[in-house]
DNA sequence: TGATATAACATACACCGTGTTGATTTTCCT
DNA sequence: AGGAAAATCAACACGGTGTATGTTATATCA
C-alpha cells in the first residue's frame, strides 16, 4: 500500500468503493466482505484496493474517519459558542442529525457488526465538555462514581441509537435527543413525566 | 459437520477446543483466528472440529449459549420466587457474579470484538419481568417511551459492565449492580446522593 | 467381556482469497 | 504537449478452507 495523493482519478474510486462496500453491507456482515467481491462490484482493480487500503476493516476505520471529521465540523459552533451555556439537546440532536444524513454508512458501523469503537469515539466528541460539567456541578462525588455515569450514560444513548436506526429513523432527531435527555436527567421517573414533548403514539412526524 | 452425539470423548474434545479458543483470544481478536491454528493449539484433528462446528463464529455461538443456560439456572429461583417482588439488584448482581465466574469467555462475547447480540441476550433474560414490572407502575405511559426507556437502560447496563471488565472485575458485582441500579432510579440524580451503598474507594468486598 | 457403533485421526485434494510484483495503459495537471 | 501519477492487467506463491477418503482408538450395550 502506497501512499496516493488527491488525485481526481483517487476520488472517483474511493466514491466507487464506498458505493460498493455499502451496498454489499446491506446483504452480509463486513466479515464476510472479500476484497474481491467488492472490487468486482466496484468495477475496480484489485490492486488498485490495495493501494488505498490495506484491508477491509482499514477501509471501513477510514470511512469512519472522515465521517467523524464531517461530524466535529458540523458540532463546533455549538461547542465553541462561548457567550452562552452549552445546550445538551441542542447537541444531541445535532449529532443525530448528522447519523441520519449518513445513514447509509451508520446503518452499519452502529448496527448489528459495525465495530464498538466508532460509537464510544462518537460519543467522545462532547466528552469532556460533559466531564467538565458534571464534575463542575458534583465537586464532592468520587470520580469513580462519575466515571461510571458516563459509561452507562454513553452506552444507553449509544443503545437508543441503535433502536432508532433499526426502526428506520422515523422519529425526528430532536425528538430522540429530548428522551435521551429526559432519561439521563431523571431516570425511571422520565417515565412518570407528562408529555415532555416527545409524546405520544400520535403519529406527529 | 455432521452432527454427533453426547459421547465423553466429544466432551473433552470440546473442553480442548474451548480451552484453545479462549487463550487465543488472549492474543488476538477472534476474526484473525484461523481454524487451522486453533486445532494445532487444541492438539486435534481440524476433521474433528468441522465434525462439531462449521464455523470460528459457530463456535462462539455454541459457547455462548452454554454460558446464557448456565446463567438462566442460576437466576431461576430468583425470578420465580412469587412469594416476594423481585429485587432489581439481586438479580442484577446474579448477573454480574455469573460473568465474573465466566471472564475467560465474556471478556470477549461482551469486549471490544464481541458481538452485540450476545450482550443483549444477556439482558433479555430478566427483559419480560422489568417491562411488566414498568407497565405496572406507568400504566399511562406511551409503549413507546417505555420501550425506549429499556433500550436506553439495557445498554446502558452492558455499557457499565464493559468498563467494569475493562477495569479487571476488581469491585464486587453486587456493587457494580447497586451503581447500575441507582442511575436507572435517579439518573444524573445519582452523582448527588450521599454514600449510597456503592461507596467508595475504600475496598470494602 | 466381546461385538458394534461412533468419534477422532491421518492424509490428500481441489478451491479460493490474499498480497505482491512488474510491465503497460490511461488520465491528470501545468 | 509532456512528464508524473494512478489505474489496469496478468501472473505468482502462499496459506486457509472445506470435503472425502480410509484407518485407528474408544465408548456403549447386550
Amino acid at each position: 500500500m502506497k501512499k496516493l495523493g488527491n488525485d481526481h482519478r483517487t476520488q472517483v474510486t474511493k466514491m466507487l468503493i464506498r458505493r460498493a462496500f455499502t451496498e454489499l453491507l446491506k446483504q452480509k456482515p463486513m466479515q464476510s466482505i472479500s476484497i474481491k467481491e467488492l472490487c468486482e462490484k466496484a468495477g475496480i482493480n484489485r490492486g488498485t484496493f490495495y493501494g488505498h487500503y490495506t484491508d477491509i476493516y482499514d477501509l471501513l476505520e477510514q470511512l469512519e474517519d472522515e465521517m467523524l471529521a464531517d461530524f466535529e465540523k458540523s458540532l463546533e459552533p455549538l461547542l465553541t459558542a462561548k457567550d452562552r451555556n452549552l445546550n445538551p439537546v441542542e447537541i444531541s440532536t445535532e449529532i443525530f442529525q448528522c447519523i441520519k444524513d449518513n445513514s447509509d454508512l451508520c446503518t452499519v458501523t452502529l448496527g448489528e457488526f459495525g465495530d464498538k469503537k466508532f460509537a464510544f469515539k462518537l460519543l467522545n466528541i462532547g466528552r469532556e465538555k460533559c466531564l467538565q460539567s458534571y464534575a463542575r456541578y458534583f465537586k464532592n462525588t468520587s470520580p469513580k462514581k462519575i466515571e461510571c455515569f458516563y459509561y452507562f450514560v454513553s452506552a444507553g444513548c449509544i443503545g437508543l441509537l441503535q433502536k432508532w436506526i433499526s426502526d428506520g429513523m422515523t422519529t425526528s432527531a430532536n425528538e430522540i435527543a429530548q428522551m435521551a435527555e429526559g432519561i439521563m436527567l431523571h431516570g425511571i421517573g422520565f417515565l412518570a413525566e407528562k408529555a415532555g414533548g416527545a409524546e405520544d403514539t400520535g403519529e406527529t412526524k
